[in-house]
DNA sequence: AATTACGTTTACGTAAAGGTCAATGTTATA
DNA sequence: TATAACATTGACCTTTACGTAAACGTAATT
């Protein structure tokens, strides 16, 4: 059942962020790990989270949103009017996620006639 | 010479932000508009800063980056340092980039599946 | 028994990115 | 000329996302 369990530090190191980052986290409602008295442990579930959490940032999403994305793919499939709710969640962030990179995208091609021009300046220069 | 100019809140409405922000943008540096009078001008470049600061923001940049970046991006390309060092930044912005769209397709994969299974269960249900 | 390493809560601090008045200036229009 | 409609500066306020420090608990070394 894959029960393998991680410290808070070892999070910390392996993603890189403090533990009063991680701890905010739990504060905000986006974690909710297990205790062993108050020492709190972290699921393969809990470690996926947090991942799934800091992807989010990248994105640039605020802490909210990101927790109630990650709560809409996770809660119980159960009824019709879920379901039909997580596809209708999923059209919207898909579209986002596209946008997101046709934007990428764009910037990249900028970068690419910038860089031609920057090289053929520099060899100008070389031959000068 | 294409002197085409815009009002702030022209800029506002177009960009769907306040004119706070605007002027705050300013205030860090980020955009530097003529005056008449007391009143702020645009040019066409700063509709283009303006734009590029948008797009930064929605990358999940901080407004100090953005202006680097932009800056970078704008100085007089004269001398070779100055070329190279912005080689050099063109290949890291690049592969940031890369990665961030990276992590877009995993996660647009990820939703397929999310997707799919949403899809069936939906099926399920129906016949039932 | 003392030190070290790791963990905990509580509380205050702070930087970033604006929002929200308030008081005032300027321009166009009725 | 009065009244909107739009600008400006300045000041203070707020939210988000943590940093930092204090004071303490626990468990393993030395």
């Amino acid at each position: 059942m894959d029960s393998r369990t991680y410290t808070i530090s070892e999070l910390s190191k392996e993603f890189g962020i403090t533990t009063r980052t991680i701890r905010y986290y739990e504060d905000q409602g986006l974690i909710s790990p297990g205790r062993h008295g108050r020492h709190r442990i972290y699921s393969r579930r809990d470690r996926t989270r947090l991942k799934l959490i800091l992807r989010g940032k990248r994105l640039g999403l605020p802490l909210r949103d990101i927790g109630d994305i990650i709560d809409m793919y996770n809660t119980d499939r159960g009824e019709a009017g879920q379901l039909k709710h997580l596809c209708t969640r999923i059209k919207q962030d898909r579209a986002m996620l596209l946008q997101q990179r046709a934007e990428i995208d764009t910037m990249l091609r900028e970068m690419d006639v910038i860089e031609a021009q920057c090289r053929s300046a520099l060899a100008q220069l070389e031959t000068a």
